[in-house]
RNA sequence: GCUCCGGUAGUAUAGUCCGGUUAAGUAUGACGGCCUCUCGAGCCGCCGACCCGGGUUCAAAUCCCGGCCGGAGCACCA
C-alpha cells in the first residue's frame, strides 16, 4: 500500500449503504481495508452511507445484517459510523461553502443545466452573491422549495476536460415526511450527496487510505476541488476493479429485485452470493479472506469461478469434516447367499482412525439382506458387474428393477474387489437410515436417506457425505436431517 | 458521443514504476501416475500466457506512438 510511512496510524473504512445485504462484491473493499488497517496496526472503521431514504431505502435489519456478517467474517471495526447522525456536520461544511463563494444553490432544470455545463457555461444561479446564496440555503431548510427544485453544487473548473465533474450536486432535498428515514425520521429534509458526505467524512474521520471500486475515480477528481477549498489533503487512494463471479450475480439490485418478486425465499438463499448465504452453505471466512488476499487490489476487472473460492474451503474443511454416508434417490438392493450376519466398520475419518469408525450391522434372513443404494450407482451397473459396499463385502449384480437391484453375494475382501476393478459405493443398511434432504446451490432440494449415526450431528456442523460432497448440516430433527451443499 | 482506467496460460496473480542471468514464477484448473476401502488432501509428472502493429535500444512483458478489445463514469444513487 503506497505512503504508509507519511501517516502516524493507518485508518481505512469501509462504507457500505444499508439497503440490502452485503454480498461476495464487497468482500474485497471489507477484506482488504481490514487486512491492511491490521497489517500497519492501524484503524479499520465502518460508516453507514445512509442518506438516501427516497431511492436507496436503507432499512434496519440491514445495519444488524452487515455488523453480523463483517463479525463473522472475522472483520469487526474498531468504530462505526452512521451519516444519518452527522447531518449538522454536512450543514455546516456546506455554509462554509457558500460563504466562501464556491458552492451555489442552483434551480436550473436538470436538462437545462446539462446544456450549459456542457458547453462550459455558467448557469444564472453560479455567479449570484453568497449573501443570496445564504438566503437561497435557509429556504432549502425552512421548507420553501420543494423537493427537485434546487440543489447545491460545488464550483470546479467549467472548463474541466471531464463534464462529469463539472460543478457538481452536493446537497438536495428530500421530502422525508414521505420517504421518512429508518433512523432519523422526518427530521431533516436537506441531505447530503455521495461526494460530499464521503468527501467530509473521510478527512474528519481521518481516513488515511480509501480502497473502493473504480467506478468511484471521477469521485476522487471531484472531491479534490472541495479538498482544495477547505485547504485539506487528499487520502491514498486505491481503486480495484470490478470483480464479478462466473454464474453469479453479484448485483445488489439484482438480489433486491429477485426477493421482491419472490424468486428467492430468504436472504441466504443459496443461489445468492451473499455472505449470509455462503455461511449457510457452509464456506469458511477463512475461505473467502484467502481468495480476496490472493486477488489483491489491482485495478483490472476479474472474473472468479466458485472453483476459486472452494478450493480454499476444500482445505480448510477437508480435515475437520467427518464422513457419513448419503443416499440420494435411494433404490433397494437385495443381496441373496449371505453366509452370516457381519457388521462393517468406516472410519469417521481416513485421516483420523482416532477419531473413532461408525458401524453397519448385516443380519440376514435365511440369507437375503437389503440395503439402500443410490440411483445414480445404480443406473452405472451392469448385470453380471461385481461392485464392492464400502467396508463390508462384494455383491454381484443380476436384474436391474425399476425400484430395487438383486445382487448375490460374490466375495468378501477388499482386495478382490480391486482385483476384479469393481467400484466402491456407499450404501446404507435397511433400517439403519434417517430421511436426509440436501439443499442444493440450484435451491432444488434432493430427498434422501443418511446414515443413522447422523441424528447425533449438530446443526451447524460440516460434514463430508462421502462421493457426494461437502455440506453443512443446518437443521436435525429426530428423524430428519436438513444439510446444504457446500461442494465436492 | 465525451472523460477516465485496464489488457500476462481456462481462471486469478507475480514481474511493468528503476528495460537485460525468468523467452516468464505462483495458485487454482485440465490431464497422467503414486497413495488411499469415497472424494479430497498429499507426493510426482505434464498442459498452458506476455492483445496486435510500429518505434526507441546492443536488449522490451517492462519505455513511446497507433490500433483493437474489455470495463467504469457522465443521477437531485452510493
Amino acid at each position: 500500500m503506497p505512503n504508509t510511512g507519511k501517516y502516524e496510524t493507518v485508518v481505512t473504512r469501509f462504507s457500505p449503504n444499508p439497503d440490502a445485504p452485503i454480498h461476495l462484491g464487497s468482500a474485497r473493499a471489507i477484506i482488504l481495508c481490514h487486512e491492511y488497517a491490521k497489517m500497519y496496526s492501524g484503524k479499520f472503521l465502518v460508516r453507514f452511507e445512509d442518506t438516501d431514504p427516497k431511492l436507496k431505502q436503507p432499512k434496519l435489519p440491514f445495519y444488524d445484517m452487515i455488523e453480523e456478517d463483517l463479525g463473522w467474517l472475522d472483520c469487526k471495526p474498531d468504530e462505526y459510523y452512521f451519516q444519518s447522525d452527522r447531518l449538522p456536520i454536512y450543514y455546516a461544511y456546506t455554509e462554509k461553502l457558500i460563504t466562501q463563494g464556491n458552492a451555489y444553490i442552483c434551480h436550473c432544470r436538470p436538462h437545462k443545466f446539462k446544456e450549459l455545463i456542457v458547453a462550459q457555461t455558467a448557469c444564472p444561479c453560479r455567479n449570484l452573491s453568497p449573501k443570496e446564496q445564504m438566503r437561497r440555503w435557509q429556504k432549502m431548510q425552512d421548507g420553501t422549495y420543494k423537493e427537485r427544485e434546487v440543489v447545491v453544487r460545488v464550483k470546479t473548473d467549467l472548463a474541466h476536460p471531464n463534464p462529469a465533474v463539472r460543478d457538481w450536486p452536493a446537497m438536495r432535498i428530500i421530502n422525508t415526511q414521505k420517504h421518512p428515514h429508518p433512523r432519523v425520521g422526518s427530521k431533516y429534509r436537506v441531505w447530503p450527496l455521495y461526494n460530499l458526505a464521503c468527501g467530509i467524512d473521510d478527512h474528519l474521520l481521518g481516513i488515511t487510505h480509501i480502497i473502493r471500486g473504480k467506478e468511484h475515480l471521477t469521485n476522487q477528481t471531484r472531491q479534490e476541488y472541495m479538498y482544495k477549498y477547505f485547504g485539506w489533503k487528499y487520502p491514498e487512494a486505491i481503486h480495484y476493479g470490478r470483480m464479478k463471479i462466473a454464474g453469479a450475480s453479484l448485483s445488489k439490485s439484482k438480489i433486491v429485485q429477485g426477493m421482491q418478486e419472490g424468486i428467492y425465499q430468504s436472504w441466504d438463499d443459496p443461489r445468492l452470493a451473499t455472505f449470509a448465504a455462503l455461511r449457510r452453505r457452509g464456506i469458511k471466512p477463512e475461505a473467502i479472506r484467502q481468495l480476496i488476499i490472493d486477488v489483491g487490489p489491482k485495478s483490472q476487472d476479474l472474473t472468479l469461478s466458485w472453483e476459486n473460492l472452494y478450493a480454499h474451503n476444500r482445505k480448510l474443511v477437508e480435515p475437520i469434516a467427518n464422513r457419513y454416508f448419503f443416499i440420494g434417490n435411494p433404490l433397494k438392493m437385495i443381496v441373496r447367499n449371505i453366509p452370516k450376519s457381519l457388521s462393517a466398520k468406516v472410519a469417521l475419518h481416513p485421516d483420523h482412525p482416532e477419531r473413532g469408525f461408525r458401524q453397519f450391522v448385516i443380519e440376514p434372513d435365511h440369507g437375503v439382506a437389503r440395503a439402500w443404494v443410490s440411483s445414480k450407482d445404480v443406473n452405472n451397473f451392469e448385470p453380471g458387474q461385481v461392485v464392492r459396499l464400502m467396508g463390508a463385502f462384494n455383491v454381484k449384480i443380476g436384474d436391474i428393477e425399476e425400484n430395487s437391484v438383486e445382487t448375490v453375494f460374490h466375495s468378501k475382501q477388499l482386495r478382490e474387489a480391486r482385483e476384479l476393478k469393481a467400484p466402491l459405493i456407499h450404501w446404507i443398511p435397511e433400517y439403519m437410515n434417517l430421511k436426509c434432504r440436501v439443499v442444493l446451490p440450484t435451491a432444488h432440494v434432493l430427498e434422501g436417506l443418511a446414515e443413522d449415526s447422523c441424528a447425533e450431528l449438530e446443526a451447524d456442523t460440516i460434514v463430508q457425505f462421502e462421493r457426494f460432497g461437502f455440506v453443512r448440516i443446518d437443521s436435525n430433527e429426530k428423524h430428519l436431517v436438513t444439510a446444504y451443499y457446500c461442494h465436492r
